[in-house]
DNA sequence: CGAGTTTGACCCGCGC
DNA sequence: GCGCGGGTCAAACTCG
């Protein structure tokens, strides 16, 4: 090993139940969360916010899917300069790297859950053995480079497997949207020495 | 008009 | 080496 670690992946990813999908239960009335999910109540949700990792700072959340290696073009930021130029694409596409990967279920009619980021949708594709189709989408943000595949199960289509790759660098809009003028309440009347007590 | 989606083509890794 | 399957690109298209 090269001082990279090597996570032991699932020949198959394994759908497991989730622990936690990683959408955000944004006091937003604009969510739509899934009708059937579960929270993991230890989940560092400021951290998630923030951009920063999640994944591995406790045993408790790890990651529901550890993939090794996704193969990301050019570690991950993959941008051609001139867009015709598909030779640049030869070579420099698909570089191994590791980056954290985690899948959820949740039962949903929506195959698009409202996780509070901004996704664009890049592509699509027929898999096999499923009826459904499995997209592909990537976060809008300028600077961050996460992606999320989006499934339904074959066996049961009311279930949508939705897979993450990557961790967001910036924090979550929606939440940040809510957020800050509560936080700038909350400012305000803490300059008047209120305290909140029960 | 800009942002997002659709879709066919292209490319790569992997198994045989 | 070849074919298959999965992932990505990018032009065309749609929508607000």
């Amino acid at each position: 090993m090269d001082g990279q670690e090597t996570i032991p992946p699932p020949a198959v990813p394994p759908l497991l139940s989730p622990p936690t999908p990683p959408f955000l239960p944004t006091p937003s009335s604009s969510l739509h969360p899934p009708l059937d999910t579960q929270m993991i109540p230890d989940i560092d949700w400021v951290s998630l916010l923030s951009g920063q990792s999640f994944l591995g700072h406790d045993d408790h959340s790890k990651p529901i899917i550890e993939a090794p290696s996704s193969m990301t073009p050019n570690g991950g930021d993959h941008q051609t300069e001139n867009g015709n130029n598909k030779e640049k694409r030869k070579g420099c596409r698909f570089k191994k790297t590791i980056r954290p990967r985690f899948a959820f279920q949740t039962r949903s009619a929506d195959d698009i859950l409202d996780d509070g980021y901004r996704w664009r949708k890049y592509g699509q594709k027929a898999v096999k053995n499923s009826n459904y189709p499995r997209s592909y989408y990537r976060c809008t943000h300028p600077t961050c480079n996460v992606k999320k595949q989006v499934q339904r199960l074959a066996k049961d289509s009311s279930i949508v497997v939705t897979t993450y790759e990557g961790i967001h660098n910036h924090p979550c809009e929606k939440i940040m949207e809510t957020l800050t003028p509560l936080l700038k309440q909350m400012q305000f009347l803490s300059r008047f020495n209120i305290n909140f007590q029960p």
